[in-house]
DNA sequence: ACCTGAACACCGTTCAAGT
DNA sequence: ACCTGAACACCGTTCAAGT
């Protein structure tokens, strides 16, 4: 029960600041939602900035977790390279959250730097995660292949900011449909 | 001098929205910034959401209004469309600030609703504009163009929030450079 | 017409007190 | 070890009171 208050609390947290932002969280909510005392948070996050860590922290270990498992049940790279936007849609489908990088990396001025540096990381993982696989299916040279990630990274994220401001998943597959006729994205 | 304190909250609180969003602005910092007291705010617009609300829609009449200038000042259509981007960066040239569209799109789940119009009413601009420069300059057909738009202002977007949240202009130059090779963005 | 101080309920935080 | 109530300073809001 101990363990599981701390796993709760990450949990509707990541939830909550995906849909609200670190500045939409607030500690009574939060206490609420997982059924105990906002002074009991601060028992397991001593301050906003530890919690708001916590949950980007972990944020990115789960998402380097599923793109590794992403590449690995993968045929080939291409393969695991179309289906990386599916990570973004799956967070539209779970009541349009937004990604918690793009959510945190919006509100980066004004983030503790405990919470900047993780939020950083996330971004690290996915551009490098597609530099791996760009240069595995061999579709961009290892030259070109960091460039290439990191602008299929901001366009992927801004096609979900787009779509989930208007709650439209329909559109977020559009943008990426004409990413994909354009050329950013391999077809 | 009455207009003058509506004016500079305006101007004030959008900068503020640009760089903490709708969620990090706040009264007595707002007040403060422009030489009165919190109370007197609410004299000039009642609520919050009455506040951003203004703010959201003149920002976007400030931008419809460069964009309108942006074309008229261009001998072709196409020189319009390759100076667009430079409207997103010149946010990040003014002290890293983020387009308020793409902050409270991030943050539309909490806006009040007059607020979230507001905000939809700018991306709409963008996009209808870049469909009629694309048309214009007659590099996508009509039927294209309405997709192309979305997909331009979509990942423009996403490479300001990326190179934002690094603080590096230089990586959204690059970001729009990569869109370009790779056929997104006309070279 | 425009501005202000005081008061209210809310939020992050602390801390002494519980079990 | 884990949780809680009470108290604090802060924020959006209201309102009576100023000019």
């Amino acid at each position: 029960m101990n363990l599981n208050v701390r796993e709760a609390l990450l949990e509707a947290a990541r939830k909550a600041a995906q849909s609200h932002g670190y500045n939409g969280l607030n500690f009574r909510d939060l206490a609420a939602a997982v059924g105990v005392k906002s002074s009991s948070v601060h028992y397991h996050f001593p301050s906003k900035a530890d919690l708001g860590a916590a949950v980007a922290r972990r944020y990115w270990e789960d998402t380097a977790q599923a793109l590794e498992a992403l590449l690995a049940e993968s045929p080939q790279p291409q393969r695991a390279l179309h289906e990386y936007p599916r990570i973004f849609r799956k967070s539209l489908e779970d009541q349009n959250r937004l990604c918690l990088g793009s959510f945190m990396g919006a509100e980066s001025e004004g983030l503790p730097d405990a919470v900047k540096t993780e939020v950083q990381v996330f971004a690290d993982i996915n551009v490098a995660w597609l530099e791996k696989v760009l240069v595995a299916s061999s579709s961009d040279s290892p030259a070109t292949a960091h460039q290439r990630a990191r602008a299929i990274f901001a366009a992927v994220a801004g096609a979900q900011l787009i779509a989930r401001s208007r709650s439209d998943i329909a559109l977020f597959d559009e943008l990426l449909a004409t990413y994909r006729v354009s050329g950013l994205l391999p077809a």
